[in-house]
DNA sequence: TTTCAACTATTGCTCACACAACTATTACGG
DNA sequence: CCGTAATAGTTGTGTGAGCAATAGTTGAAA
């Protein structure tokens, strides 16, 4: 078990070096991208991503000087700082989507037997359900239900 | 998907600081202890930990500062320097398996049912078996069989 | 209005890690 | 024996992250 984690760790490093888009950038823009009107506080990233405030700063920081993203003061409130997506940012998601769904796919996807996905699943599901990350988890859930249809639809894993 | 690495990496996080012990450390400490003559090579140590050769090199190092492991080299081949378990390191390995297995408990048995533990657990299997940790994968599946077995035997977690 | 607490984001500092270049040693082929 | 490759470990450098301290903003109470 204490390798578990370790292995955990393992992957999502694979995920994030395999290709240019880095895992943490690809959430980001997931989460702008089904957010009502498009933007987010860094607090909401906070929330969704594993990061610390500092570290979704420095995130968003590196995703300006990219471009994928812009910041936008509130009006409301001063202290807030809206993370919004960018055409860039928008054209940077659609090109990594079925990459990253491969990926995915090469991952875990092709492992998960039918049988076991609910098993597995509702695992994950508790696992993660008493901490406040039940966003996260909703996610996960559907996008390995989706990659389940997906690797009966087309067994390549593209997506 | 996307978010089910994230989260893993923060379960990770989650076990490296709830105590003094970091993960990392124990790994080593289990892998020495279980080595034939209690000790092992750095090369070793990198194809069970999940690390480069720099980041064993310096894992090692501040292991050494902390009084836990000690190095000595290879008396037939002198590029080789091994890692072995000190008093200190014994002691702290015993004070920490109890606290370790109790957040193991915590974190995953709590949620694995039994009769999803081989789902998951072949799905783990097969997830990692294809990687070259293979000996990381052997391992994981004993301690969670063995979580699995603790968790009826006493519900309060502790080992 | 001033003051104070709560909140949002940023910055300084440090850490653990990867990558790549390096040193030292050993194995192999001439 | 010498030179070349292969191997084991170390070190320089850069990056992403957390923690703690900080600045600025808001709301509420005196």
């Amino acid at each position: 078990m204490y390798a578990y984690t370790s292995i955990m760790g393992a992957l999502e490093r694979d995920l994030q070096t395999r290709n240019g888009m880095l895992i943490t950038w690809y959430e980001v823009l997931i989460m702008l991208e089904q957010a009502p009107g498009k933007r987010l506080t860094h607090g909401a990233l906070v929330k969704g991503v594993i990061l610390t405030r500092s570290g979704v700063t420095r995130l968003v920081d590196r995703m300006v000087k990219e471009g994928l993203v812009a910041r936008e003061q509130s009006t409301e409130d001063r202290r807030r700082s809206y993370v919004k997506m960018t055409a860039r940012g928008r054209k940077a998601l659609d090109d990594a989507g079925p990459e990253h769904s491969h990926n995915v796919y090469e991952l875990f996807g092709r492992h998960l037997k039918p049988e076991e996905a609910p098993a597995v699943l509702s695992f994950l599901a508790r696992l993660l359900g008493e901490e406040d990350r039940n966003a996260a988890v909703r996610r996960v859930d559907n996008e390995l239900a989706r990659q389940m249809d997906d690797s009966s639809a087309r067994p390549e894993g593209g997506g």
